[in-house]
DNA sequence: CTGGTCGCAACCATATGTGTTACGACAGGC
DNA sequence: GCCTGTCGTAACACATATGGTTGCGACCAG
């Protein structure tokens, strides 16, 4: 499994947000973001150009511009994130359709499919119970000696 | 996510491998679980050598050679398939550290770890509750049309 | 008009998954 | 002892995904 960063990037650049607008700034930079991610801000860019479709954050241009949450952070969960940010499925089936003249080959798919769908359902059902306000106070209670955001 | 299809390939060989077996059949060749799954043997023998390191199947060389079960298919379960396919996790946190002088980035890491440790044991919980007897029986229950095994 | 920021395309490097070929190792049958 | 069929494994090719980088046009407050 070509497990990605995506998931964590997300949450957290939206907990970025939120805590920088409890500070009471009103938008923040692709920049600022990642700097403290650690990465290019063209990444975060496009990972919050996800986050904007799926109407979790927004983004001003021009002078001034930036991103800020379309919702409070206690309304989004990683359900919403992980919906944003990851399309496919856990796990793939055959690449190949297997031989149909084969029992195994035949009933193997619908029987799998079946399985990973229950799969996904619990998934989701667990990413769904976290909200992004419980990242940002998990996040929080972490034990700082007295850092500065920026 | 770019997922893969290891857990439903070697699903699939087992599978073949118990039913073939339960006909009365001493072993399986790499060539003919290749042909029900539609690939190269060679993809086969790899996937099947991480089974026979997890204590799952045996392998017997030199001329009558093939590959038999070390286990029940019922003792078997999905999630003894995916530990010996899957080695990774399924999230990946940030590939470059994030910035230890902000509060978000010195605390997003263990808060991500934490809340996804939780998912996969959901996750293994999920599998450890299917057998690969669940499976063969599944794929039997299939709407077949007298089909042969091979 | 200017400056700072987003939006997005393009490209590159790397990693991973899968398929394929090749060949040595092995063991049973002759 | 040799033949034959199969495993074991390395090596390579190819496609795709991910993440990083550069570049540049679009936008808008001042």
């Amino acid at each position: 499994m070509s497990a990605n960063s995506r998931l964590t990037i997300a949450a957290h650049a939206l907990t970025w947000i939120g805590l920088y607008q409890r500070q009471g700034h009103e938008v923040a930079t692709s920049e600022q973001i990642a700097s403290s991610v650690n990465t290019n801000p063209v990444v975060i860019r496009r990972l919050l150009g996800d986050l904007r479709r799926a109407g979790l954050v927004e983004s001003r241009r021009g002078v001034g511009a930036g991103w800020s949450l379309a919702r409070d952070l206690e309304s989004m969960t990683l359900l919403d994130v992980y919906e944003a940010v990851e399309p496919g499925p856990l796990f793939a089936l055959h690449r190949a359709t297997p031989d149909q003249e084969c029992v195994v080959g035949y009933g193997i798919q619908p029987a799998m499919q079946r399985i990973y769908d229950g799969i996904e359902e619990t998934l989701r059902r667990e990413l769904a119970r976290v909200t992004l306000k419980d990242v940002l106070q998990d996040v929080l209670a972490a034990p700082r000696q007295e850092l500065l955001t920026q």
